[in-house]
RNA sequence: UGCGGGAUAGAGCAGGGGUAGCUCGUUGGGCUCAUAACCCAAAGGUCGGGUGUUCGAAUCACCCUCCCGCUACCA
């Protein structure tokens, strides 16, 4: 840790109350930020490891209408859920708060009219939809209608998932409110902007000093300020009833953006734990600010946070936000609505005790530099032949001959050979081949260094063997496995931020105090003839049994929210007469390419009896241009022309879609009696 | 569309101008204290593709392909 700073204030990103907490978490944020701060706490350093439940915002109140129970409810729920498996997990937090508590309604309510009597934002009114039987005002995302662009009738308000084209709520035709089902209607609100346009050069400057950032951290950071037309404004505030209220005159019915509450969740965490001295770590230049987090929180805690800090004006900025990437799950995208993920909850129910075998496998594996994939195979090998087989069955080996040799006694070591001051030399290494990378955020590396310290062990045994020895040298074999125990002391030590259920297991093995990493260096952590305790496994195989349940618990998962069949509802009444107005025909495709710099679009040369005409489709994903060339299809073709990515597209392909938006053509069923032109009515 | 990250041995990753490296897996050997564990050795890569800069490129520049993410409320 750079020595300029006294004391470091580590945060892991505030958990959505929705939801219990899976892996991905875990690597992303919550287990890097554990690690971190044991290890800080180890070399003796002043730190406090915040976190609490994100417990405001509106999917929270749309599960609670679902359920039918309360907004407070529900977090109240997976707020215990969540800090019970984290505390069972070991996630050492020195606080796990949550944003409904009073003191943070107090502290956000404060930081928000400081930048207010500030003059810290600007107020505009804006027409948002508002739903009259669910009487709120609707986030974009509880919009649906059909996208102006494509027609599919299924588009969000914010994007339509079917073309991609990012939309306004207000530009879909025939908007839906998701809560009700009823016609939203527009309504004027007043909300109160952050202006992060003009506050970009103050931000583009903050970002400048901290090119030392993750790649992609940094990479992102510039990316959002120097692209297109640079930040925009931001509103801090919603029309909701469920949250912070906005503490200044009409805003009534108005509550803090969940995303400008959250992050001073982490003040008021703080506050909470530090009654007296909480400004020690917040407002004095000689703390340092860490903030954990998954990749998606960047914008928020690199740009936004800083911008409100900085404007409150009496806060320290984020050092360092070393961001990880996602992790998949067998080769998927981990879905809450999906249920294609490892609950935390569940794992540690379903592996009693095994809290270090996940913390293994996601500090080894996890998307440190990009997207990793967890696989229970992977685990399985990570347990079976690094956990047990190497750094188990080294402490195994040592312990077991300290017992059959010396009745469970540490034996002195008298005279070392050089290959002993080899080993040692090597050993003295390790706690600043660990500390090192640790220091830059590089987990993995990390971890696989204290699995190095373990090999050693096993090759300093394998090397002397102790085992013949003690029949011809007796003395020697007492310097050995001296020796052998000291790497297990330094092992217990250096294991701790990694493996804290494994490292106090270690000591008791050796029936002493647990020690900090400063000890790690010293030879003399076991006296002469301290006896130590009795052996036992520090990890158990992981048998194939156990991974196939898993695998089947997922593959059942898949199963049941796999379908989810939402077959849009009827659409309004038409007549015959205009039914009759569209034309159309089955036609033959005869040429078939791709529409370069496109993901979906296919041009088409078609018969269509009438003509040979250009259409272009979104079809792309679905059939390859030289498997449909000769296939008969239904085209409208008296629709107008389109230009399509520069293409006049003459009519349109008509396809059947199924829930899952996958496309097929509508064909006639006997080829050979519906000619090219052949009219469908 | 724009932007960011990534592509290196069967798998997972590290390296960022000068004999291509680690872990797991595989094969052969050694050992038997130890959870069929441990130790040694070997095989295995034209470092996504192409062009260029250079005495020299996995590494720098330009172009292309593919994966992931962001484009403003799911780590």
């Amino acid at each position: 840790m750079p020595n300029s700073f006294k004391r470091t204030l580590v945060t892991a990103a505030l958990p959505y109350a929705n939801g219990p907490v899976h892996i991905g978490h875990l690597a992303g944020c919550y287990l890097p930020a554990d690690i971190y701060v044991r290890y800080l706490r180890s070399i003796g350093s002043d730190v406090k490891f915040i976190c609490g439940s994100d417990e405001h915002g509106v999917p929270i109140t749309i599960k609670a209408k679902k359920e039918g129970i309360t907004p407070q409810q529900v977090v109240d729920k997976y707020h215990k859920i969540m800090g019970d498996a984290f505390n069972e997990f070991g996630i050492s937090f020195d606080i796990y708060s949550r944003t409904s508590n009073k003191t943070h309604h107090q502290t956000a309510s404060d930081f928000f009219k400081t930048l207010y009597d500030k003059g810290g934002f600007t107020e505009q009114v804006t027409e948002q939809y508002y739903d009259e039987e669910a009487k709120q005002f609707l986030a974009d995302r509880y919009i649906t209608g059909t996208c102006p662009k494509c027609a599919n009738p299924n588009a969000y308000g914010d994007q339509c998932e079917k073309c991609g084209s990012t939309l306004n709520a207000t530009d879909l035709i025939d908007a839906r409110s998701t809560l009700s089902g009823s016609k939203p209607v527009l309504k004027q609100t007043k909300n109160w902007f952050l202006p992060l346009d003009k506050l970009q050069p103050k931000i583009k400057a903050y970002i400048d000093l901290h090119s030392n950032w993750k790649p992609n951290v940094y990479g992102q950071c510039k990316s959002w300020i120097e692209s297109g037309d640079g930040l925009q404004p931001r509103a801090m505030t919603r029309d909701l009833d469920w949250g912070v209220k906005v503490p200044v005159a009409g805003a009534d019915g108005k509550v803090l953006y969940v995303w400008f509450d959250a992050p001073i969740g982490y003040i008021s965490a703080t506050k909470e734990l530090l009654p007296n001295n909480w400004k020690d770590y917040w407002q004095n230049k000689e703390s340092r600010l860490i903030h954990f987090i998954g990749k998606d929180n960047i914008v928020f805690h690199c740009i936004i946070f800083p911008a409100m800090l900085m404007e409150h004006g009496e806060f320290v900025l984020p050092d360092n936000v070393p961001a990880n990437e996602f992790l998949n799950l067998e080769g998927e995208k981990i879905s809450t609505s999906r249920n294609w993920a490892v609950w935390l909850h569940e794992y540690l129910q379903e592996f009693k005790g095994q809290q270090d075998v996940l913390r293994y496998m996601l500090c080894s594996n996890a998307p440190e530099t990009k997207d990793n994939d967890f696989t229970w195979k992977d685990l399985q090998t990570k347990n079976n032949s690094e956990l047990v087989a190497i750094l188990g069955n080294f402490v195994n080996r040592t312990v077991v001959l300290t017992h059959k040799f010396y009745n469970g006694k540490v034996p002195a070591a008298e005279k070392f050979s050089k290959e002993d001051m080899i080993v040692l030399e090597e050993l003295a290494k390790f706690p600043s081949k660990i500390s090192e990378p640790l220091e830059h955020f590089k987990f993995r590396e990390a971890i696989s260094e204290l699995m190095n310290l373990a090999r050693l062990g096993n090759k300093y045994l394998a090397d002397t063997e102790p085992w013949k020895l003690i029949k011809t040298d007796e003395e020697r074999v007492k310097t050995i496995m001296n020796i052998a125990l000291q790497i297990t002391t330094n092992l217990a030590i250096l294991s701790e931020p990694f493996l804290p259920f494994t490292s106090k297991k270690l000591f008791s093995f050796l029936n002493i105090n647990p020690l900090t990493w400063l000890f790690a260096k010293k030879t003399n952590n076991l006296p002469t003839n301290h006896v130590i305790g009795k052996e036992e496994l520090l990890f158990a195989k992981i048998e194939d049994e156990q991974i196939q349940l898993q695998l089947q618990k997922l593959e059942n998962s898949k199963k049941e929210n796999t379908p989810a069949p939402s077959i849009p509802p009827q659409k309004v009444e038409t007549t015959f007469d205009e039914f009759s107005k569209m034309d159309i025909r089955v036609g033959t495709i005869l040429e078939a390419e791709r529409v370069p710099k496109t993901d979906k679009l296919l041009k088409l040369k078609i018969d269509t009896g009438i003509d040979v005409r250009t259409v272009v489709s979104g079809i792309a994903e679905w059939y390859k241009p030289e498997d449909i060339i000769g296939v008969q299809v239904s085209i409208l073709a008296n629709l107008a022309p389109r230009k399509i990515k520069g293409i006049e597209s003459q009519g349109m392909i008509l396809m059947a879609e199924n829930t899952q938006g996958e496309l097929s053509f509508v064909v006639p069923t006997k080829k050979d009696k519906t000619n090219n032109g052949s009219i469908v009515k």
